[in-house]
DNA sequence: GGCTAAATCTATACCGGTTTAGAAGTGCCG
DNA sequence: CGGCACTTCTAAACCGGTATAGATTTAGCC
């Protein structure tokens, strides 16, 4: 059409000359800096605004040394990774902060941890992005010297088991594992077993330890504990390994729902009713707990509100230079059907 | 450390000079372009190395006018989104062809299509992508002339039912559904229905289509079809509304493998025994689908492979101009126990 | 040896912003 | 009324590459 019109190729160049200023102004009005008095910039911005102009953004990222841009990399294989929907719902929370303020995010999702840091340094080197989010945290996470010596910005989902200098957003997980172990002791169970996830990772062990101080407190013992991967097929095995023992307990709670709804599964197949011989508690309320059967008795999670938080927090701390810890609301036990009195025999 | 060492700040310009050479040549050299000799380039290149040089991307982005990034806008409930593997699998597939060659893929989650459209205006106006994965067709889709006339490059995932400018990545899922029909018609079954995806979107018609025609060809009339929308509510309330009528199917064949997934539930709680009383099949086959009990049979999908062709071709359509269709293997059904011969009675 | 064509390379103008040094204008003070 | 500080603004350097016009060298041929 008319070049003039084409507002792709409008520049900063444009819009100076069209308000009668220098580009440097322009660039100081666009970035709310003092030094413009306050009709020049109204000026300025109703050019800008009449002429459809558009910084650019690569120009932007070249002079101004940032890229706009968070960064996230999930190290997992992609098969396990499907089959939790943490990360999507994460990802759409922290898509509602970063979209109105122009912001993109880029995602890495790489096979293994060594993959993971090298995927870091690329995209400090290409200074592709501003800040990360870093999940799945393990214990005496790597990661974390590494990016603070890189010096790239990061929020890490959950707290740290060292000295960190990234803030954290966490939320207590324990308190749920606490309220499935107290509500299966309540309804009668003796035995109770746990499917842990892997003790690599700090909310496996979490967990766990969440587990075995919620049976003693209940004086049930400790328990007894299977660790796993988290993997579904993992949670498949415990369980088969659990019911297959001379004195198989009576109530089993999974570190996620997953694992949990495979545990259902197995049981079944063993001819093992739920919740009649066995009550089964997850752990995360995925989509799929509601409608397995029978429904699942779980602790819910809320990763939008995580995602939503930890880029709350990522950007304060990109642009403030520091930000406080958030701890999110603990998460509770969702009573459903899975999980129910022993039938005493 | 030593400032002479801090890689990050070395500049083609530090190289041009230590070769003894102007920054063109270095850029020439950089590129593969013509126009150099062979050893003028090697000694670039050396001491590139040994000066640990990585040529700036905010810089090339600036003056090539290319990003180096790849787009994929997801326009879903996130919600129903987490319970559907596809997605991960398919980025993790995109994964292993971007990381070699230094791209990056940038994710928009997003709630409804108008801000997909948005998204995709801020996506072209800012130049945060060289192309786009356009996925989850639907009829007469606006994306394809709206991406067209941005001139933003694409790859649609599956073939459009009109005309598009852009190459498409498609399998062939009809087969699937054919290879269903008829394992449950060889099994005996003569009520089979089929829960449907929504009708706006393309592979749901397609599967729907797929399904009458195989089962006019076996000789059972056109089978009941439910429409739903795809997500696992909506493939539970689809059951429960097949089941209760007089004439209830004997078998179900699922558009999805969430929704077959609920229908095994709903059937369990409505006291129908699968396989015995109800046969079901699902699409997708993911990692669930062998762990719930019976194990779904189930269309296998390679969303991985998938991810892996739309990428490379997206690639080639970035680099020369333009790029072929592929037809990936048609998918295959795979049968585990949720499908058996109907109990006569 | 002279002349042309091709290969190689340099210099410099871009890309479109940000940032800084300093020029011009304004107000207040003694 | 000169001096000083402050605000407002301009000009030009800069970020670190790419692209193009033209200078220089090399090669080929009669």
């Amino acid at each position: 059409m008319d070049p003039a019109q084409d507002s792709s190729k409008v520049t900063i160049a444009d819009v100076a000359r069209e308000a009668g200023v220098s580009k440097g102004l322009v660039s100081f009005a666009l970035n709310d800096r003092p030094g413009v008095s306050a009709e020049t910039r109204a000026r300025i911005l109703q050019v800008a605004g009449t002429l459809g102009w558009t910084p650019s953004l690569r120009a932007r990222s070249l002079s101004s040394k940032r890229s706009f841009a968070l960064g996230f990399v999930i190290a997992r294989d992609p098969e396990v990774l499907g089959s939790d929907p943490f990360f999507t719902s994460f990802i759409a929370g922290v898509e509602t902060v970063l979209a109105p303020e122009g912001l993109a995010l880029v995602l890495s999702v790489v096979p293994d941890a060594s993959t993971e840091l090298a995927t870091y340094r690329t995209l400090v080197t290409d200074g592709r992005v501003d800040g990360v989010f870093l999940s799945d945290l393990r214990q005496d996470d790597v990661r974390i010297p590494y990016l603070s010596e890189l010096g790239l910005p990061a929020v890490t989902l959950g707290r740290p088991d060292q000295l960190s200098p990234f803030p954290s957003v966490s939320i207590d997980d324990t308190n749920g594992i606490r309220e499935s172990v107290r509500h299966l002791a309540a309804l009668g169970h003796r035995r109770i077993a746990h499917v842990a996830g892997s003790p690599a990772m700090l909310h496996g062990n979490r967990r766990r330890a969440a587990f075995t101080a919620a049976m003693r407190d209940a004086g049930l013992g400790d328990g007894q504990v299977v660790e796993t991967d988290f993997s579904i097929s993992a949670g498949a095995d415990a369980t088969r390994r659990l019911l297959r023992q001379d004195q198989p307990p009576t109530a089993i709670v999974f570190a996620n729902d997953p694992m949990a709804i495979a545990g259902i599964g197995v049981a079944q197949e063993l001819g093992v009713s739920v919740p009649d011989d066995l009550s089964i508690t997850g752990f995360d309320d995925i989509e799929f707990a509601r409608y397995v059967y029978p429904a699942l008795t779980t602790v819910g999670a809320t990763p939008m509100v995580w995602g939503r938080a930890a880029a709350t927090t990522l950007l304060g701390l990109i642009r403030t230079g520091s930000a406080d810890d958030i701890e999110l609301p603990a998460a509770r036990l969702i009573i459903r059907g899975s999980a129910a009195a022993p039938t005493s025999h």
